[in-house]
DNA sequence: CGAACCTCCTGCGGGC
DNA sequence: TGCCCGCAGGAGGTTC
């Protein structure tokens, strides 16, 4: 499942391949994703106009296209569970799953997503702010002038929920997904059931640290072992990074030895170590 | 404010 | 061995 890393891989690799490119088709071969594809809208938002930018924004990918009236469009993706974005030649076969063509000269972006739970969307670059999708998000978490143990700390403070719940949650930082929760609480010794109001200052602090270096050891693991990922030959997956606890129940903790466990919280699986992890 | 549940969908794993 | 059932999961939404 992509989560904030592979989608910065994405995002790398699609800008390598399509930055300064013009887009001059676009089909639509299955409109109903997570949100139905308005087809007219991305269409005339993205046909005839220049790739001036590639980034991404939580867990989507952004694409800033040039030309005129307005001056600039974005076509946002989410790769949902099972998404991913590929580059091929114009020629490819087609395969199943492939729901999103653009056609940039001889190249194509398909956009290929099994369960659909991914979406794309466009508008105007001036609404990106105030747009639904944007509007309630949290910072960055590699954002280091907003994101780090005093903001952590102060959005635990009165939160009676769990510190794993609160951290998944986009309003307070966005792209800590289920993974790389269960990741950053053991590095940082703190269970994943503890409430976040009764998180101390020092141990908040400890959390920031751990999502920070969490993601960015993932990044550059994805970058390594995945350049490809958004190539023709891609292969979806956990960039062979070596995970502590997640989808790991039953073996042993590689610090203490202990038999990790997994618990259920908000419909979500959780992975930890009930040793090394305290409350 | 927060928990619980719903929705979209398909691949895959467990059970028989 | 092969088939079928049920679950997982990102994220917005609703309801209590």
């Amino acid at each position: 499942m992509p989560e904030l890393p592979e989608v910065e891989t994405v995002c790398r690799t699609l800008r390598r391949h399509v930055l300064g490119q013009r887009i001059q088709a676009l089909e639509v071969v299955q409109p109903k994703l997570r949100w139905p594809v308005d087809v007219p809208s991305l269409q005339e938002a993205a046909c005839g106009r220049t790739v001036v930018a590639v980034r991404r924004r939580a867990k989507y990918i952004l694409m800033d296209l040039a030309g005129s009236n307005p001056p600039v469009t974005v076509v946002a993706v989410h790769l949902g569970m099972s998404g991913i974005l590929q580059v091929v030649p114009k020629g490819a076969p087609r395969r199943p799953h492939d729901h999103v063509v653009w056609t940039l000269g001889a190249k194509q972006i398909r956009y290929n997503d099994p369960r659909r739970f991914g979406s794309v969307h466009s508008f105007a670059a001036q609404n990106e702010a105030a747009h639904p999708l944007f509007a309630h998000l949290g910072p960055e978490p590699l954002d280091g002038s907003v994101f780090d143990g005093a903001y952590l700390y102060g959005q635990c403070r009165g939160k009676n929920r769990c510190i794993k719940q609160l951290i998944m949650d986009a309003r307070v930082v966005v792209g800590v997904g289920n993974i790389y929760a269960s990741e950053a609480l053991w590095r940082s010794g703190i269970s994943p059931r503890m409430s976040a109001r009764r998180l101390s200052r020092p141990r908040a602090a400890l959390l920031a640290q751990a999502i920070v270096a969490t993601l960015e050891e993932a990044i550059e693991q994805g970058g390594t072992t995945l350049r490809d990922f958004a190539d023709a030959n891609a292969q979806a997956g956990h960039f062979g990074q070596r995970l502590k606890v997640y989808d790991r129940a039953a073996e042993p903790c590689e610090v203490c030895e202990t038999l990790v466990r997994r618990i259920v919280q908000g419909a979500r699986s959780t992975y930890y170590c009930r040793v090394c992890q305290k409350a």
